[in-house]
DNA sequence: GACCAGGTCCTTG
DNA sequence: CAAGGACATGGT
């Protein structure tokens, strides 16, 4: 079954590919698409682009600022995007973090193994966040695995685990961080697209493999 | 008013 | 390990 399952997911990424082209994802600095993975967690991104331009404004844009702020502070201007408490301590956390490995430059030069090792430690951040990281904030060639992808996979049949996932995904695409954060932009546009309320409207993933 | 959003943590069984 | 609750605002 594994073989199909990576034939599956192949023809899946091609069709999407195909569908989307190159989309718009995610932009800025690596600090600043750092703090919109902690606060886009169970959050629309519409609300996030406007809690950065509020810390952005504030001289609260990269984590250096984050490490130094007071808390309340950040909760005030993180509150449009919702659990504003616990992301603020999760900021902060993820400041410390990058202050102890001696900033964004040294992050940059570590493996992105020891990286993600590193991110996971970090109080709030689970694999879905730490991969965002390392795709679009250090551009290491990583799928990110969410709920959307999963629920697309099950379309097409693959019904696994996140870690089988992962080394799916892993042994399908290639070794080149645009095509793997495109690979996750796309999932994300076409199930907010086709799997609206767990219906799948004119979904064409199904019948791919015939 | 109900339901969901580009998750994670903690507690229970 | 799986399941359920907590965290909270804003849009449809």
């Amino acid at each position: 079954m594994s073989g199909s399952d990576s034939f599956r997911i192949s023809t899946i990424l091609e069709y999407l590919a195909e569908r989307y082209g190159s989309l718009p994802w995610w932009r800025g600095t690596a600090d600043e698409i750092m703090i919109g993975a902690i606060l886009t967690q169970q959050t629309r991104w519409e609300n996030v682009g406007r809690a950065i331009s509020e810390l952005k404004s504030r001289g609260f844009g990269h984590m250096e600022a984050l490490y130094r702020a007071d808390q309340g502070v950040i909760e005030d201007l993180i509150r449009c995007t919702g659990f504003y408490r616990v992301k603020a301590k999760r900021l902060k956390a993820l400041a410390e973090c990058v202050q102890r490995l001696g900033g964004i430059g040294a992050m940059d030069s570590m493996s992105t193994s020891r990286l993600r090792e590193e991110l996971l430690h970090v109080k709030g951040i689970g694999e879905e966040t730490a991969d965002s990281i390392l795709c679009y904030a250090f551009s290491r060639p990583v799928f990110v695995i969410d709920d959307y992808t999963r629920k697309i996979c099950t379309c097409a049949g693959v019904m696994t685990k996140n870690s089988e996932l992962r080394r799916l995904f892993g042994e399908v695409l290639p070794e080149e961080p645009g095509v793997c954060q495109q690979a996750h932009a796309h999932m994300v546009e076409y199930a907010k697209e086709r799997c609206v309320k767990g219906l799948c409207e004119g979904c064409r993933i199904r019948s791919l493999n015939g």
